[in-house]
DNA sequence: GTGCACTATGACAACGTTGTCTCCCCCCGG
DNA sequence: CCGGGGGGAGACAACGTTGTCATAGTGCAC
């Protein structure tokens, strides 16, 4: 900036005014500094601005399991939507569903003064996060609560809507239903199962929790577990698989099966529609997540301070076939 | 940082020197400082830090055509794993297929001095980059080449893997091949078309202009051409999907056909193979593509100044059956 | 006892900006 | 001719750190 001011022969001051379109400067002034600018290729060092201005970075933080998930890459997208609606920039990364991880990013995004977090979170431990949230950094919690620790969360309707699938599943008429979730310390995983239960008991149907499997999804531990479950004479007539990446892998290891039982995933995705039969889903609105949950950021970066908000959003089922196969 | 000092009972210098693991402290006062830390919650500020030491920031900046597009989300998380490894963040932005978006992204990217950028172009002039680039910023281009300057390029082979496809499909029989591709501007689009070209010469097949359709890709668009191309007595035998959005909607399209043409997608997709029949492709490794380009990247953050590079990276031809039915 | 090396700490400036205050000059009214 | 007002510009400090240098105290060898 100094470079700019002597070759313009002016002070650093009115070059700040210039790049900042303070309204006191001479055109003839402001012309000489903007042909300095574009000589020398100045571009001012917004991380020298946001310090002595105390202002906001114009960033924020999005931590998730993966980006690279297509479920988390739609959220990230709906969040960057909002986000440069407010004129803010995001910072990514994945946690790996490892929570030091999660804590390590957290940290590290705070240090970097982002104006807000956004975080899928990975453990059950979320008190390294009070001095932060103390200090004003808001945090959202999107997918699942934070642990040990009152927080704005959004989640979606994971009880309901796998009721929904069990009575979808009972309504055409299979009494034994497999169910296939990830990680019971998962949230999402744990709320489903739970879900799968209170489906169960709602429908009359016996709980037997040798139809039940859960584990972190491989094609392989799915493909064993589907073997397993789906033959024999107590065999399965149908499964409900309890996130898009088990779907995929139960889908896959029934690529070539003769008969196949009646299936519902949990979480929408791209193809369902076109596979045969198609996938009856419990589908949810992956960019209303990411909408909602940086909406409620941008509040809280603005001043809201109203008690911590725990927003719940619906979950429907999409019949497309699969769900509605005979037992 | 000032208030920890007071607390501890010691200038900031040493509240500095604990939080930057320095030698020269008594235990004891590090004790105090960290306890003082501690309670507090105090965060040294990285953007003071990186203003005073001089040093980079720490974040590099992604900018691609849309982060919730699967394809450039496994692009995203390749170059996330490259930067974690480097200890650096990313800064992530959709440029939705917009020259001034993405112009606006790097040039406020390169204003919170990013260590270097990585892009997918989305227009021709790149003039705009020379001086930041002069300036010390680094730029990698990924999956197509910058429009008017030189510089680091990251690309897969067009041209070759849709030879390949037009050839696949010649020896399966097929003489009328359709080519549906996304807009021309953009360059793989344009260069995949010359790769059909190509084919054609090389398959002796003579280059029927009526076969071809190049537009940004909506299932409306491709539903129609679908239906103009395949009907009739000089209907097209067998269709090459220029890349994964355009295979997604000649699927759609094609979902209620009684007769299906033979089809090959380039760009591999989640669930291709699982759909029937399952659909042969051009595929690449994104992973790959990501982890090069940010691999370059950082050789030039750590000083490479060497001439610009190219790198071409191979594809291969990935026969499932959709490609292999007859005419 | 003096000099020297070494440890532990602090004072101060500087990174690149911008807010505040001050100054100068010119124009206009009285 | 003088005073006031306003436009245009600069000097200086400060944001939160850290690098450099200086200082005070301690232990040890001569």
């Amino acid at each position: 900036m100094s470079d700019v001011a002597r070759l313009a022969g002016v002070s650093i001051k009115t070059v700040s005014r210039v790049v900042n379109d303070e309204p006191a400067v001479h055109p003839d002034t402001a012309e000489r500094v903007m042909a300095a600018i574009e000589q020398l290729g100045f571009r001012r060092n917004l991380g020298a601005r946001n310090l002595r201005r105390g202002s906001t970075t114009g960033t924020i933080g999005l931590i998730v399991e993966d980006v690279g998930n297509p479920f988390y890459s739609e959220l990230n997208r709906a969040v960057e939507r909002i986000a440069t609606s407010f004129g803010r920039q995001v910072l990514t990364g994945s946690s790996e569903e490892n929570s030091d991880r999660e804590r390590e990013l957290v940290l590290e995004f705070c240090a970097r003064r982002v104006d807000g977090i956004l975080v899928v979170p990975a453990g059950l431990q979320h008190g390294y996060l009070v001095p932060e949230m103390r200090a004003g950094t808001p945090v959202v919690f999107i997918d699942r609560p934070a642990g040990d620790i009152v927080a704005d969360t959004v989640l979606v309707d994971n009880l309901g809507g796998t009721i929904e699938a069990v009575t979808h599943l009972a309504k055409h008429g299979h009494r034994r239903i497999a169910f296939l979730g990830d990680s019971p310390d998962i949230f999402t995983a744990a709320e489903r199962l739970r879900g799968f239960r209170e489906g169960c008991v709602r429908n009359g149907i016996s709980y037997d929790e040798s139809l039940v499997s859960m584990r972190t999804p491989t094609q392989e531990y799915i493909g064993d577990a589907v073997k397993r479950l789906m033959h024999g004479p107590d065999a399965a007539t149908a499964v409900i698989a309890g996130n898009n990446r088990v779907a995929v892998h139960v889908l896959r290891a029934l690529a070539h099966a003769e008969q196949r039982p009646a299936m519902v995933g949990f979480d929408d995705f791209e193809l369902a529609d076109l596979l045969d039969p198609p996938v009856t889903v419990v589908a949810h609105d992956v960019s209303a997540l990411g909408h909602a949950a940086a909406e409620l950021l941008f509040a809280r970066v603005q001043g809201d301070q109203s008690p911590p908000r725990k927003v719940v959003l619906p979950v429907h089922l999409v019949a497309r076939g699969s769900g509605e196969v005979a037992p």
